[in-house]
DNA sequence: TAAATAGTGTCTCTGAGACATTATATT
DNA sequence: AATATAATGTCTCAGAGACACTATTTA
C-alpha cells in the first residue's frame, strides 16, 4: 500500500525517468561472512580484529559493502576470495539470514546479509591482510567461553545462527564433505560430524550409513592414499534421505 | 577490507560526527510478504495486482519500504497487519531470505527481505485496500498453471522458495497448526499436511504420530465442538522429533 | 607386538506404513 | 440405516544403535 505501488498508470519509460531514488533514507547494504572450517579438530570461524571505530578492538565477521550492480551472492563470493584467497569452488556458500536492527551499526542504518561458508582448512592460504595480526581463526568454544573476546555489532547472534545452521545442515545434506579436501577417509568424515555435533559416533554404524546413501561418497581407487586407508571423494548427492539422526546434543534429557 | 573498517583510530564520537552516509549508492530496503493460508482445501497466497508501473497488471507480493528506525521483523509485522487486518499473534512470521539482484526492480536498487507467514483463513478479515478488486488469494496451483497470471519482479522465485520452505517446515516443526484456528480436529490437522504435501496420509497412523509427540496437540475438553469430533488445541512443542517422514512427493521413484 | 582404523556381522528396539476393526456422530 | 470420521490394534519392514569381531596398517 505504498505510494510507489499505487502510482497512476503512465508509460513505463517516462515513469522511470521521473523516478527519484534519492528521496529514501540512506541505507547501506553489506554482506557479512560466517566462514566455518575445522581447525585442529575444532569448529572455527574467521574473524577480524577491528582497528577503527566503532567497536575498536572487538572481533568482527569479515564483510563489506555490496557494490553498485553487484548481486548479493556475488558480493559474498568476492569477499570470500578477498579474505581468504580460497578457490571459490571448493567452499560452500549459502545465504544465512539478514540482520537489520536499526542501531546495529552506530554510523548509519546498515542492513547486513549474512552468508554462511563451509571450507576445508587445507585450502585456505594464510590471510594476508593489511595487518596480518588482525585476522585469525577462532574456535567457536573459545569465542563463547567465559574469557572470550568482545564481538562487534550483532555478530554474536550471527555466529550463533551460523553454527546452529551448520549443525542442522549436515543432518540432511552432504555438506560435511565441504570441510574436507578432495579425498578423505571415512574416519575423517566421521570426525567432521563428531566435531560439529560435539559427540562420538560409532565408526561401524557411521560408515554403513554413509556408504548406504547413494552418491554421498565415492570410493577413490583401491586403497590409495593417506595411511593406506581407503580414500573417498564427494559424490553427486546433495541430500541425505533419510537424514542422519543427530543424537541428543549433550547429555540425556532428564 | 573496506576503507570504513580500516579507518585510523580516533575518538568514537568525533569519528561518528565526521561520518558521511550519503556517499553510498542509493539502495532501498523493502520487506515482501509471502502470506500462506489454506483456502478451500488449497494452499494459497495473498497477491496484489499492480496498478502502476513497473509490472503494471502483474501480480505481486504485498510489501513495502522499511521505515527509518524500524526493525526488519517489525516492518514485516506492520505490513501483515496493514494487508490483512490479521491479529498478528495468530500468524507465524519468519524471515525467508533476501533478494537483491541489481536489476530486480527497474526503478532503482532494491534489496528485499522476504518474510514467510502462515495463517488460518478464518482469522483473515477481507482485505480492504484502496481498490478492493486488486487483492486476492491465489491457489499456488493456479498461480503456476499453464494459464497462470504474470508475476511481478522476481516474485515467482520468492513464492517458490516460500512454498518449498513451508513444505519442509511442517516436517520438523508444529507449524502446521498455524493454518488452523484455536481448536481443530485431528482430521483438520491431517488435511493441512495433505494439502501442503499434495498427498494422502493414513488417518490412523497420522493420529498416532501426532498424539505421540509430547506437546504437539492438547485435547480440548471432552469431545466439545465441531461435529462432536474430539477437539484439540496447539500445544507448547515447536519441534517434532523425530520429524514427519514426508512420503516421496508425487509418484514413486523410477 | 601393540595400537589404531576400516569394515562386517548380529541383535535389539523404535517408528513408519498397511491394513482391519471398533466406536461414535451425521445424514 | 448408510456414511464419515476418530481412534485402536496388529503385523511387517527399514533403519538406528550397541557391540563383538576381522583385517589391515602404522608405530
Amino acid at each position: 500500500m505504498t505510494g510507489a505501488r499505487k502510482k497512476t498508470a503512465a508509460g513505463e519509460a517516462e515513469f522511470l525517468a521521473s523516478y527519484d531514488p534519492t528521496r529514501f533514507d540512506p541505507v547501506a547494504v553489506t554482506v557479512d561472512l560466517a566462514l566455518l572450517t575445522i581447525l585442529d579438530g575444532r569448529l572455527s570461524i574467521l574473524l577480524i580484529e577491528r582497528g577503527g571505530h566503532p567497536y575498536k578492538g572487538a572481533w568482527a565477521l569479515p564483510g563489506g559493502f555490496v557494490n553498485r550492480d553487484e548481486d548479493l551472492d556475488t558480493a559474498a563470493r568476492r569477499e570470500l576470495v578477498e579474505e581468504t584467497n580460497v578457490t571459490v569452488d571448493v567452499a560452500h556458500v549459502e545465504q544465512l539470514r539478514t540482520y537489520g536492527t536499526p542501531d546495529r551499526d552506530p554510523r548509519m542504518r546498515v542492513v547486513s546479509v549474512a552468508y554462511l561458508c563451509f571450507m576445508p582448512m587445507t585450502e585456505t592460504r594464510p590471510v594476508a591482510g593489511d595487518d596480518a595480526a588482525t585476522v585469525r581463526w577462532w574456535a567457536i568454544d573459545d569465542l563463547f567461553a567465559e574469557d572470550g573476546p568482545d564481538l562487534a555489532f550483532d555478530h554474536t547472534q550471527v555466529i550463533q545462527d551460523a553454527v546452529e545452521r551448520c549443525r542442522s545442515k549436515i543432518e540432511y545434506t552432504t555438506l560435511a564433505t565441504s570441510f574436507l579436501g578432495a579425498t578423505f577417509t571415512l574416519g575423517e568424515l566421521r570426525r567432521v560430524y563428531e566435531t560439529v555435533w560435539d559427540l562420538k559416533l560409532d565408526p561401524g554404524n557411521f560408515g554403513r550409513k554413509v556408504r548406504s546413501i547413494e552418491g554421498f561418497v565415492i570410493a577413490d581407487g583401491p586403497t590409495s592414499g593417506r595411511g593406506h586407508r581407503p580414500l573417498y571423494r564427494s559424490g553427486p548427492a546433495s541430500e541425505i534421505m533419510p537424514p542422519f539422526k543427530r543424537p541428543n546434543p549433550e547429555g540425556s534429557p532428564a
